[in-house]
DNA sequence: AATAACATTCTTGCCAACATGATTGTTGAT
DNA sequence: ATCAACAATCATGTTGGCAAGAATGTTATT
């Protein structure tokens, strides 16, 4: 008396992609930190998905940088020492930067103004209060903002890929003392060379926000990693 | 009576890492070309590894942007539109443009004297007779040890998985009317600026010579692709 | 000839079983 | 207590089998 066999049907790619989606947000989020062991059964039956599926799911994760996989031993969330750090903070730099000159290009200047306007008071409000959340969620905004205004899938890919390894460790920078005035600052130059259509700047202003930023990073290092 | 199950031991990895190798290169050289169909039971009796490892290495061809796959169908090859040629060109600018830099950066002067050399008259050599194999071979070696001297792992990938992209419009770009000496004049003046440890015009040579390159393929769009 | 209904084919997605090899645990000898 | 030898455990990598659903092919009807 064996179990039948055979597929789940229609959908076993939206599964993997639930499942995958599920599995970076942990990991990016540090819900699954760095270190973390990953085994296909646990994860198989947790997600009710086929073995198969979670090692579809282990082969974008680990081509992404996700994870390393063992062989035999199974998988684990991959951590980012110092050095590896800052060169994903290079990448970044120039990728964000592109990002901002082409959304500065392909959008019109009045569609920043909104954001221009939530880059005023409210988010002054924010850090006033200490609010850092509701400032993150807004630099979220921004963010995604400028990746859609980019109109390029592929750049799109790449940034969420380096957003993936970094986002734990953006929050913890963003906490450092002064950091989100002087990120705040920086953001809002980004904001006004976008609002007046100068690429240039904008691309000058968002790599040395970056810059900054991985700044504050080396000057607070032994209490961030 | 039915044959033994199991696994084949050791070096599953480095089959399908073999394995990968391959299918990156037939893709990125068009012996694979777009829109070619892609089964799990042909390859895994091709390489002679289980279908697992075939699909394993599907996982990781389609997060590189190499090949969709079709549930039920197999995976095929992507086809790169024109526009998204340029979108990859956009990147690659950015990319290669932060790689001259961080190679200027990081690498003492004098390592760029031998490429300087050859970039001299052997090359010119190669063009004079018309070949432009010849000249693909220091091209590709310039790539490398810029790549090479940037001492960014995260970087190195990414520019690779650009390149298993564009590998074949890129060949095709190079033969078009007087472009392998344009193209000469503008590496010549990256390698200047490396030579003179000059980051900033590093950088902005190489990204114009890959704005020069997309200017190209823009001016004969309907004979490349 | 065109269309609808049904059958067949194709390939992936999934399940179960098992081989492999690395790691951990247990036992016996010194 | 320490070390070596052996056994057990663990998790992946592989194989064989099969369900599912989409595409293609065949047949019947108008």
């Amino acid at each position: 008396m064996t179990t039948k066999r055979g597929s789940k049907g229609a959908n076993g790619t939206k599964r993997m992609l639930d499942v995958l989606g599920a599995l970076r947000e942990r990991i990016s989020r540090h819900e699954l930190p760095p270190g973390s062991k990953l085994l296909e059964a646990e994860l198989s039956a947790e997600f009710s998905v086929s073995r198969a599926c979670i090692r579809d799911v282990f082969g974008v994760l680990s081509q992404r940088g996700l994870i390393r996989r063992i062989p035999q031993r199974g998988a684990v969330v991959e951590r980012l020492d110092l050095s590896q750090v800052f060169e994903v903070y290079e990448v970044r730099e120039a990728l964000e930067g592109l990002c901002a000159r082409l959304a500065t290009i392909k959008m019109a200047p009045e569609s920043w103004q909104d954001l221009v306007d939530l880059f005023g008071k409210p988010i002054e409000d924010d850090i006033e209060r200490g609010d850092l959340e509701a400032y993150i969620v807004k630099l979220e905004l921004l963010r995604r903002r400028t990746i859609e205004g980019a109109h390029n899938p592929v750049l799109a890919d790449m940034i969420d890929n380096i957003q993936d390894r970094t986002r734990a460790i953006i929050r913890r920078i963003i906490v450092l003392p002064g950091r989100a005035r002087i990120g705040l600052e920086e953001h809002r130059a980004v904001l006004r060379a976008m609002r007046q259509g100068d690429a240039d700047a904008a691309e000058a202003a968002k790599r040395a926000n970056i810059r900054s930023g991985a700044a504050y990073l080396k000057r607070y290092e032994s209490f961030v990693l």
